[in-house]
DNA sequence: CGCTATTATCATAATTTTATCACCAAACAA
DNA sequence: TTGTTTGGTGATAAAATTATGATAATAGCG
């Protein structure tokens, strides 16, 4: 069952979506503004988040934006209630898609649909990835090794393993790294990547030559062959 | 550069939308009837197809289903006149995003860069470039051979080789080489040039006469001649 | 043809970057 | 609170890249 994050804090409106949703079987989480939105992201997984623009205490923008750097691929459709251009300009650009209200409620459906249709295929595939013998499951954080071993990982660990995982082959730049994993402003010494690659070493590693997954490319980053 | 394949009867409205987005760097393929959208679509490849609903001839649904009974992927969007709820979901269903008359052209140039966007990342970005038989891939600094061998090259390598990729046929300075590769204030002695090349020359020129690809102009800097 | 300036080539040195480890601090959990 | 985990730092060892200098080869020029 599709799970959808609705943020709306008109009363009304909230329930007429809601029902609808529900209606055509999706799992509605309802949240009324901006700061409990982040929370609820932060501590669930969605396929499609609708966020008003107008709300109280943060606004749909700058929720948006941060849930984009946690997460770049969960859809996101905007509702405004001004048609404005430079707001449907700049909801664009961040969103996957946007309503002008008052809209109607089969074309919100539709849209709905689109969107989350458009996600599940990449969104399937990337659920587990296979390392050597070692399984990760990006969903529940954990690693299973063929022997039964099971290992979870932090968050941290999960988000780099993702990233090397997305890009294949690719040499990625420590500040890449940086800006994807701890951020704009707040990082930490260029030593602490190091350290991450050295768990992923000891993990996927193991009885194996060293660098065989994890490439280190002096002076500019890593990359992951599989 | 994007291919875009634009299929609108109204002369007027046709040559606004292509002017925009050729300066936007768009490659457009003008078609003014749906019998030859399906001829051009057939023949060749698109990143995205701009559909007017009403056209002679067949009309733009008929065309989407046609095209998507051939390419499930490419990215469709839908000019439509009539704001109908009917056709506005009919539309939604088959396309991928639809504006409806009259629009803004900005607004249908920010459509267009998501819609082409979000279809980029699956695909794999080609930076790669042959060098006699050997793939240089700029992502990866890889270098594979036909024989199978495979070399990794280093970061001065690559950005080096890159330089040389990019201006071919060109002679580049061995100042402009120093500025470009290491920067305007610390570079090494000359000698430093000479010893990438050499290295260059061995990798690409194994059984090749001396110089094939790269030519030393005595007194300036070299030439790379694919 | 010989002279000179430049480039080719190689071995080796110098420098930078990464690997690894021990340890600390903050966050978290019990 | 106390113990534990996670993330981060700094020191040092190890490795890799790249710079240098010496010498040989070559091109250009008068």
């Amino acid at each position: 069952m599709k799970r959808i994050l609705l943020v709306e804090d008109e009363e009304h409106l909230h329930s007429a979506i809601k029902l609808n949703l529900e209606l055509e079987g999706y799992h509605v989480i309802s949240v009324y503004n901006g700061k409990n939105a982040l929370h609820k992201f932060n501590e669930s997984r969605f396929d499609l988040i609708i966020l008003d623009v107008m709300l109280p205490e943060f606004n749909g923008f700058d929720i948006c934006q941060s849930i984009r750097l946690e997460n770049q691929k969960v859809p996101i459709m905007f509702l405004t209630a001004k048609s404005s251009n430079e707001d449907k300009i700049k909801g664009l650009k961040m969103a996957d898609d946007y309503l002008t209200k008052p809209f109607n409620l089969n074309e919100l459906l539709l849209r709905v649909k689109n969107l989350i249709k458009r996600n599940i295929d990449p969104e399937i595939t990337q659920t587990t990835h296979k390392i050597g013998d070692v399984v990760v499951d990006f969903n529940s954080f954990e690693l299973k090794s063929k022997t039964g071993n099971q290992i979870e990982l932090t968050q941290k660990q999960i988000k780099l393993l993702k990233l090397f995982v997305e890009k294949p082959n690719e040499v990625i730049s420590r500040q890449e790294i940086l800006e994807k994993i701890w951020g704009f402003d707040v990082y930490p010494s260029s030593r602490t990547i190091d350290n991450f690659i050295l768990t992923f070493r000891k993990i996927f590693e193991k009885d194996l030559p060293p660098s065989t997954y994890f490439k280190s490319i002096r002076g500019v980053g890593y990359k992951y062959t599989p």
